[in-house]
RNA sequence: GCCGGGGUGGCGGAAUGGUAGACGCGGCGGACUUAAAAUCCGCUACCUUCACCGGUGUGUGGGUUCGAAUCCCGCCCCCGGCACCA
């Protein structure tokens, strides 16, 4: 514990009843979740962690409300599915092996274990029985079998391409893992290399993936950020003309989404990387575009891609020709230019390009204007906007919209080129030069090339005897036993692929698992993925937006295609919480403010720190954790505990009932607002209205304006409100006030509309929109009775002394503003 | 630079066109206690006042409205994401 401040006392067993709760749930199996249920289901899934050891603070604050919300939802009269698993290949098991000479399996299997045990703590409602662990070959095997799939429909290809090679943890990295330009796990900074890899070809279903409409809610946030990752530009492929050259190439091709400017074009850069840049470059040039390409490839990431950079080039010496005016362009290479969006290469239109005109600034080209800016326009500046064409031969005077549109038919006609779209998301890379992680299934034979593995051989195993270097060499390349295998088409000696699998291939169709976790002659039973899929209900943080949420709807669209399930989309619903930050700060070692909720649970229990969790802060902003603040929470729960541990026989039995009516309205309130809340996930109001109720109920026990009869109804439905934030007192009272077994089985109260409805009403009597007075008036007051009290009203008086009334306006059951001049 | 979220008491927050500050923390006063802690009761936005009354107040400056924390426009600050994508 950080806490230097006093604690309030626990007054109640709170870890005895944890336990006792615990022990009795999972030995009657009440969370159990059949298959065969007449009810409809509802499938509530929190997104698994890394076993990393330790459940932190962090954890919890993702899996104590989403368990309230899927309690909620149970007690609502569904059958819900609330799986938990771990997500348990990935490189922290890999560096702590080469860090303490432990193996991956064992470190990673006993951290489960750890975990699962901590999981346990919080008295969450998960079917264990459905547990999975994504290191087990059980379940990496349908990783394989899956990517064969993949593979046989096109959908997995193996190419030689520059990848980001991240030289810290010796490996490359998909796109969506560098953060500018560093890696995205430690923080080092990659470079390129050229290599062999495997790919999925997600760019296939770019344009599908950016249909959100199968998505019935995800935050927008989430919706912006995918589509911005897969960014789809539309515009015009052209050529323009090489066949001086004498090559093969008789042109070089270019996309621009700005096709009203090819007047403008004054020169062309290719990326360095770019095929032809050899055979076009001119032989006094050749050392110098040589060493160009050397500095290029060398350059880190962030290196290239920052904005600030100075736009350095070198000419090629050679020139192409635009189609359109006959002009010749001259040929530069430049690092700012990307091999792999669009063709690889730029038209140069400095007068309405930024970045092309900061290029022809430095290496003093033309700067033709073709837009005619509006009058004002500061010169040191590209014009980026719409405006009146000039400077465009037959197209002057035309608005640029539609210069475009007559421009790009002039260019199709001609066979000059052709309007398509490029999208900025590329292919996702999913080799790993690693260790713990899927082997993937491929051998290689010098006669017959990659060879898929045979589904009858897979699993291909993982060996455990691996050797672990500290040069961070993949132990699975010098393991000859591994490496060393027949190739399945001709038997002859082949060597297996080394390379493991992107651990973010586990978690694209771990959901789908969950639906028979131990089915072992497929990855899921089709009749059970149909009864339980897609998930209802998704919660988890943001920064899996361009990762996981998207490769999981990629695979989702591409099993689709195979004819292996038949809906569109994995996630109807999608919630992202916040994060917990601890005072005021995020939590790290270094800082000292790590928050470990084992500390709190053996303190408080769990119940006090699930419902601190909930109540510190709407869930989608996070929240700051204090010490102070679930004294709070402590101190409300052993009210609880005396305040229904009370005998209602001690009340009187005959009491004013207009005292019974405010109670029983406060009661019904109280379910409304708890029920509208928890569905929206607002758990931070739905308790704070369950403490009102609490507080009512105080007030009225001290002074006896209750009946038995009626305290034991808000004893009974407080508690079933209680129990999917507090599942372990809330049982624990249900039992002590004589109630059967279980709570946690019972359905979640009802409120009647007619009972939540105030007999009499404060109005608010305002003059000019200032308040004046307020005035206690029966709900059924009419507007003139409304008005001729607000009117008598001294304070009021006093307002509109020596001015004329001009208006009244009147909210039924609300307000009355007086008007007055 | 672009996109998204946000700015409300001493603090976490509530209120999404109609009583600003629910609920909780902290603080202050009281009860209980030899005492302290815990617990219980009361008060607690700020200014003015013994009190009532009154005035001010939701980052900031304008606007719309009978009425704005809430809607619109400009600006400042914080957090998150993307960022040479032609």
């Amino acid at each position: 514990m950080t806490t230097t401040t006093r604690r309030v006392d626990v007054r109640y067993p709170a870890t005895e009843i944890d336990n006792k709760w615990q022990q009795r749930w999972e030995q009657d199996r009440i969370y159990h979740t059949p298959d065969d249920d007449p009810r409809p289901k509802w499938h509530e899934l929190t997104m698994y962690p890394y076993p990393s050891g330790d459940l932190h603070i962090g954890h919890w604050y993702v899996m104590a409300p989403s368990d309230c919300h899927a309690r909620f939802r149970r007690m609502q009269g569904y059958n819900v599915l609330h799986p938990m698993g771990f997500d348990a290949f990935g490189l922290p098991a890999e560096n702590a092996a080469i860090r303490n000479g432990i193996h991956p399996h064992p470190w990673t299997m006993s951290n489960v274990e750890n975990m699962r045990r901590q999981l346990r703590s919080m008295g969450p409602v998960y079917d264990w029985e459905r547990e999975i662990v994504t290191c087990l070959p059980e379940y990496y095997r349908w990783n394989q079998w899956l990517f064969l799939q993949f593979y046989k429909h096109g959908l997995v290809y193996r190419d030689e391409a520059p990848v980001v090679w991240c030289p810290s943890c010796n490996t490359v990295l998909a796109n969506e893992q560098v953060v500018n330009g560093a890696c995205e796990r430690c923080d080092a900074l990659v470079t390129r290399r050229s290599l062999k890899q495997w790919f999925f070809r997600i760019t296939k279903y770019a344009d599908e993936l950016l249909d959100f409409s199968g998505l019935l809610d995800w935050p927008d946030k989430i919706l912006t950020m995918q589509r911005n990752w897969i960014g789809r530009s539309e515009g015009v492929e052209i050529a323009f003309d090489i066949s001086h050259f004498g090559l093969e190439t008789k042109e070089i091709r270019t996309f621009t989404t700005r096709i009203d400017t090819i007047y403008g074009v004054t020169f062309m850069v290719l990326a360095p990387e770019h095929p032809l840049v050899e055979s076009l470059t001119a032989p006094e040039q050749r050392e110098a575009v040589q060493s160009y390409v050397e500095e290029a490839r060398r350059a880190t990431e962030i290196d290239r891609l920052s904005t600030e950079r100075e736009k350095t080039g070198v000419p090629l010496g050679a020139y192409a020709v635009n189609h359109l005016n006959g002009e010749r362009i001259p040929l530069y290479i430049a690092d700012y230019v990307l091999t792999t969006y669009g063709t690889g290469i730029v038209m140069g239109v400095p007068a309405h390009d930024q970045r092309d005109y900061e290029f022809a600034r430095k290496h003093g080209l033309p700067i033709r204007t073709v837009i005619a800016p509006p009058e004002g326009q500061e010169p040191a500046r590209a014009f980026t906007g719409e405006g009146v064409m000039v400077n465009s031969a037959p197209f002057n005077d035309l608005p640029s919209p539609e210069g475009a549109d007559a421009i790009a038919d002039l260019v199709e006609e001609n066979g000059w080129g052709r309007r398509t779209v490029s999208h900025r998301i590329r292919d996702w890379l999913v080799s790993r030069q690693r260790y713990w992680g899927t082997p993937i299934p491929f051998v290689y034979c010098d006669d017959c090339g990659a060879v898929p593995v045979p589904d009858d051989q897979l699993p291909v195993l993982l060996p455990l005897d691996a050797e672990f270097k500290p040069t961070g060499e993949s132990p699975l390349a010098i393991n000859d036993e591994f490496v060393n295998a027949a190739c399945p088409a001709c038997d002859g000696p082949a060597k297996r692929e080394t390379d493991t699998m992107d651990t973010f291939v586990d978690s694209s169709w771990y959901m789908f698992r969950f639906a028979s976790p131990a089915e072992d002659g497929a990855p899921f039973d089709p009749d059970l993925l149909g009864s339980w899929l897609p998930v209802d209900q998704y919660t988890g943080g943001a920064e899996h937006a361009v990762m996981h949420l998207l490769y999981s709807r990629f695979f989702t669209k591409g099993m689709r295609d195979m004819g292996m399930l038949d809906f569109d989309e994995p996630f109807l619903r999608l919630f992202n919480q916040g994060t917990i930050i601890a005072g005021g700060a995020k939590m790290s070692k270094s800082r000292g403010n790590v928050i470990s909720p084992d500390a709190y649970v053996g303190i408080f229990g769990a119940d006090v720190v699930r419902v601190y969790l909930m109540f510190l802060g709407p869930w989608d902003q996070g929240g700051d954790w204090t010490d102070t603040g679930i004294n709070g929470i402590s101190r409300w729960m052993n009210r609880m505990w005396d305040l229904f541990q009370r005998d209602p026989a001690d009340l009187p039995e005959v009491v004013d009932e207009s005292a019974l009516s405010d109670t029983r309205r406060k009661l019904h309130q109280t379910i409304e607002k708890v029920h509208t809340d928890l569905d929206r996930f607002k758990f931070n109001t739905s308790i704070a209205a369950l403490m009102e109720l609490t507080n009512h109920l105080s007030q009225a026990w001290n002074r006896q304006t209750i009946d038995p009869s009626l305290w034991r109804e808000c004893t009974e439905k407080f508690l079933l409100m209680l129990a999917p934030f507090a599942p372990h007192i809330a049982e624990e009272l249900w039992e002590r006030t004589g109630r059967p077994y279980s709570v946690h089985n019972r359905s979640f109260p009802k409120w009647d509309p007619a009972l939540t409805e105030e007999e009499t009403i404060t109005l608010v009597v305002q003059v000019n929109g200032r308040l004046r007075d307020r005035l206690q008036a029966p709900a059924s007051i009419s507007e003139d009775e409304v008005k001729e009290i607000a009117l008598a009203s001294p304070r009021v008086q006093t307002h509109t002394q020596g001015k004329t009334i001009r208006k009244l306006i009147y909210v039924p059951g609300r307000l009355i503003n007086i008007v007055a001049t």
